[in-house]
DNA sequence: CAAAACTTTCAATTTTTACTGAAAGTTTTA
DNA sequence: TAAAACTTTCAGTAAAAATTGAAAGTTTTG
């Protein structure tokens, strides 16, 4: 396969995982194609690859600054800005299970918190608070514990991996 | 907190969660009713309590027994079908990881692993595959890791998260 | 077997989400 | 300091996704 295919097959790919998770398919192809760029890429040069308009390619680059995956750089002697995908798959993991976490899982957490407080004592009552407990139980030690994976080192994840696995 | 407002609140709080991660709202919504309620319920009441038409309801419920975490059930006397949540979460949450796996992880993987045959042996392709190649242990480690700790039962998930949280 | 009870389908519509492009804003340079 | 180079914003538009509702299909019952 020659690279210019093979980039834009991972970078398709990357778009559709990404609408899958809620992720705007044009963010996440911006994010794979700046990950395969040896180099930092201009706004113009991400509208072409993309061939989307200049509103759009400039909303979903800050985009991903805000989900703190992507840097702006400066070039010296040139007036554009430029911009850079952090190579740390780590990293990147990290901040999107962070972000996602604090955004989307934890105010569901403390929803289910709230409404365990039925003061009802029937029997529905009595299983939809166990129900709830549950759900709450099992939401926060898998949030727990993905973080705890990504915010450990590369070396431990591998590490864990391999034990757990066996 | 009263017992309905908590249902309703629950069942609002799930749908905005589910389309967070790509799961229309409606969707996620019959299922959140289904797991607190005691009882299996007809697609009119599933229509009656969130407000939707019956070729909604019908649908989304027929794509909830797709991901095999809602049944239908027989009332003997009764001519309707009553659908019915299953209310072990872990159940639920394996099936959906290895739905969504086969549907959207699994796919990636084997791009990534396509995309890591680029003949060419320029510095550019040599960090391109490098970058492929880390995206790609991360992505199946993690897919990995999640379908072994879903597959396994409660007790042995509880004692890995102690074990591995302190 | 035909009417009743119920379920499924799908074209049309509505709602939501993403995108465009031009105008306004900002920074740089001469 | 004004024009050029570049970035950001956002109202309007387009595209995508979800929903409706009525018609077609299926199953049950008398």
């Amino acid at each position: 396969m020659k690279l210019d295919e093979a980039k834009q097959k991972f970078v398709h790919s990357w778009g559709v995982l990404g609408s899958n998770w809620g992720i705007n398919k044009t963010m996440a192809q911006i994010h794979a194609l700046l990950l395969v760029s040896e180099k930092p890429l201009s706004t113009e040069e991400v509208m072409e690859y993309l061939q989307i308009s200049r509103g759009n390619a400039n909303m979903n680059l800050r985009g991903l600054i805000d989900w703190g995956i992507v840097t702006k750089e400066i070039k010296i002697g040139e007036r554009k800005d430029f911009f850079k995908a952090d190579k740390d798959i780590w990293e990147v993991a990290r901040r999107i299970t962070e972000e996602r976490s604090k955004r989307e899982v934890e105010p569901v957490i403390k929803i289910l918190n709230e409404v365990k407080n039925v003061e009802e004592e029937s029997e529905e009552a009595k299983e939809f608070k166990e129900t709830i407990e549950k759900l709450e139980s099992f939401t926060s030690n898998l949030d727990g514990l993905v973080k705890k994976f990504v915010k450990s080192d590369e070396h431990w994840f591998y590490k864990t991996v391999i034990k757990l696995m066996k």
